[in-house]
DNA sequence: GTTTTTTCTGAACGCACGTTCAGATACTGT
DNA sequence: ACAGTATCTGAACGTGCGTTCAGAAAAAAC
């Protein structure tokens, strides 16, 4: 009944966020417990709130930090002149990085609700920078004629859409291999958008 | 402390159904309580049990009536024979139906997760349905060399992932009128899997 | 070796949950 | 007018919720 063996907040810490991420994941925000979320680290629900203020915390910082995430590891990569390059960069680096983290992606898109509005503020305001870069892709390719879209806002709504499909199926050492998914899906993006 | 003036299961009962649309749209499925749908009706919570044995088949009812409607009001369609028009009809249908909904939409895909076992199934077997006519469409106008895509599975579920897109912007009486809309997102659908 | 700091337990708080049910009132059919 | 049925209330059941906190043990600092 107080400090245990072999604790540490270094570890700790991680380990409520991960079992926090997995299981707001797979039941939702509102079905889990701090109690649940204590139980898969081992410890008893006060001991939460030496790491978090409260739920809600929990929550907003897994988002929070994933966009940070998505948004650093889109600066961190290249970007060619060419609008085609850029879009083919843009497709094949988010089938990447989301294929690579579905329990972030499921909780960023489904747990917005669950947010107070300052935070609910804060994610979408992450999201939308994100969104930016592709609608400047596409204004680019547009001003250059080599795309042909109606209305760039839609379009980057609709690639987003698509792209984003592919967490609600693809699971790695299925049938095809992430080359091929990525492949498969920038031709059509690269089909819907060209002139 | 009984009976109410007026009451009526004819009206109390689609009034309950409204309500938890409403409520489980809005907060989410494990959020709401029983007491809040009761509520909105101008109900004490007994009294939902008069009209559904429990909380998650309120729940299932709503999927599996939304999910019975998609495929009655998809084979009420005219149905050409040409490819390219019936995945036209199909990508008009589809964002009319939906944007018309989406409530029963949004908890269709958010709330899976609460269905037991076996409603999954019997929810996820509905949609497969629909999603197979989508097929059938891209496997003919491949067959008739006028559709091009490496794998109709996929191409299926990116292009209900795009459509379904609308529904995360559209609002009626926005900037742009939905036949607009459909327009837009047909002329996408139409360059991505065309040859 | 002693003190200070970090980390956790276990109990407790008030509150809300889904569900059940006996009883009371409104409506319906005769 | 009366009997039968449909509909709802209000109270209650046990359970679990998020959160707080005093105190105890382990680790770190000295």
């Amino acid at each position: 009944m107080a400090r245990t063996a072999g604790s540490h907040s270094d570890i700790t810490g991680p380990r409520i966020q991960e079992a926090a991420l997995k299981l707001f994941a797979r039941h939702g925000f509102a079905a889990v417990s701090m109690r649940q979320i204590a139980g898969e680290v081992g410890l008893q629900a006060g001991a939460l709130y030496n790491y978090t203020p409260d739920k809600q915390s929990l929550l907003f910082d897994l988002m929070r930090d994933h966009l940070n995430d998505l948004l650093a590891a889109r600066a961190a990569q290249p970007m060619p002149d060419d609008p085609m390059a850029r879009l083919e960069g843009f497709a094949r680096f988010h089938i990447r990085f989301h294929t690579d983290r579905p329990d972030e992606v499921f909780i960023a898109y489904m747990e917005l609700r669950n947010l107070t509005p300052e935070n609910f503020e804060a994610v979408t305001g992450l999201r939308g920078k994100y969104e930016d870069e592709l609608e400047d892709i596409l204004r680019q390719g547009v001003d250059a004629g080599v795309f042909a879209v109606p209305d760039t806002k839609i379009a980057t709504l609709a690639v987003i859409a698509m792209l984003n499909g592919v967490n609600t199926w693809y699971r790695p050492g299925g049938r095809l291999s992430l080359e091929a998914v990525e492949t498969i899906y920038w031709d059509m993006v690269r089909k819907a958008v060209t002139a």
